[in-house]
DNA sequence: TTATTCTTGATATTAAATATCAATATTGTA
DNA sequence: TACAATATTGATATTTAATATCAAGAATAA
């Protein structure tokens, strides 16, 4: 097994425990939008109108408020992290791992995304946190400005 | 003169050059938004709603599309920055000095927000960006989590 | 199969952000 | 000071993303 395919099948575990905890159900929308997001969307941000226009494509009769519910529950089940990069959408990425945690840096011109990740800032936000007896759950990280080619001008 | 006042002075001339710089014009109303932003609000995160509804005790006449429109100026300016904590309302913070960045700690349960700042972090972020030939304009951090008070049960 | 409970899709509602525009204020210049 | 040019204001309208509503339909457990 590919280790994308893994990685999915992990979160897909992981949603499956959490469908059962909260007793919900699970529902061929629910596999459908599941299975759209994980192949096509790992390292992107992909927002809900834009999920749901692809969705549509192939599976014209899911509802956008589906699509919508669908992402908060996989931000909830913690499979999916929720981003804001200041255009007032909220996106959704997939998560890759339940340990690595990455940041953005966002392009204000262009609005190209870099990921990064970085283990000293980790360390110092826990150390932080720590001091203040603060209990983590989340944490983000994002740098503005301009990229290599937007700068040059 | 007490520390305060000096840095509202210094935001106050930067603000009076960016006005200069873009042919703006100053006025009565954004002297008085100005005034009240930075004597009442330094520290705290006010979003527009609550600004103005705050002016209108004694200034009944500014309109609220004023107070929305000057606090993006300020922005713009540099003399203020805008934070989002997640409940769909732009915040807004007078800034404190050019060159200190401070960064959230917000409480999921009672919203209570520890501000925070670490030299180690900016000069990793710095690095991050340095590697990617990034120009940053700004960043921000923060951390979700329970404070001690609502962590105890 | 049935009863229960959750989900769905369409649509309506809410709320924040932003656009519009006529009336007014500011600024530079004579 | 008066004038012309330009920016600002306040009220209101519009836009847009997020969320609520609800009847009909689907999943689940007994």
């Amino acid at each position: 097994m590919t280790p994308v395919a893994k990685r999915k099948m992990e979160r897909r575990k992981t949603f499956n425990d959490y469908i059962a905890k909260k007793q919900l159900k699970s529902t061929k929308q629910r596999d459908t939008i599941f299975n759209e997001f994980f192949n096509n969307y790992m390292g992107k941000h992909v927002t809900v109108e834009e999920l749901y226009e692809d969705i549509k494509q192939n599976h014209p009769s899911i509802g956008f408020a589906t699509v919508y519910r669908t992402l908060k529950l996989f931000k909830e089940s913690g499979i999916a992290s929720e981003r804001n990069f200041g255009d007032g959408k909220a996106r959704y990425e997939p998560i890759r791992s339940e340990t690595e945690h990455h940041h953005h840096m966002i392009c204000t011109e262009c609005g190209q995304i870099v990921e990064f990740a970085n283990m000293q800032i980790e360390s110092c936000l826990n150390q932080v946190a720590k001091l203040n007896e603060f209990d983590v759950a989340n944490h983000k990280l994002e740098i503005y400005g301009k990229c290599p080619r937007c700068s040059e001008g």
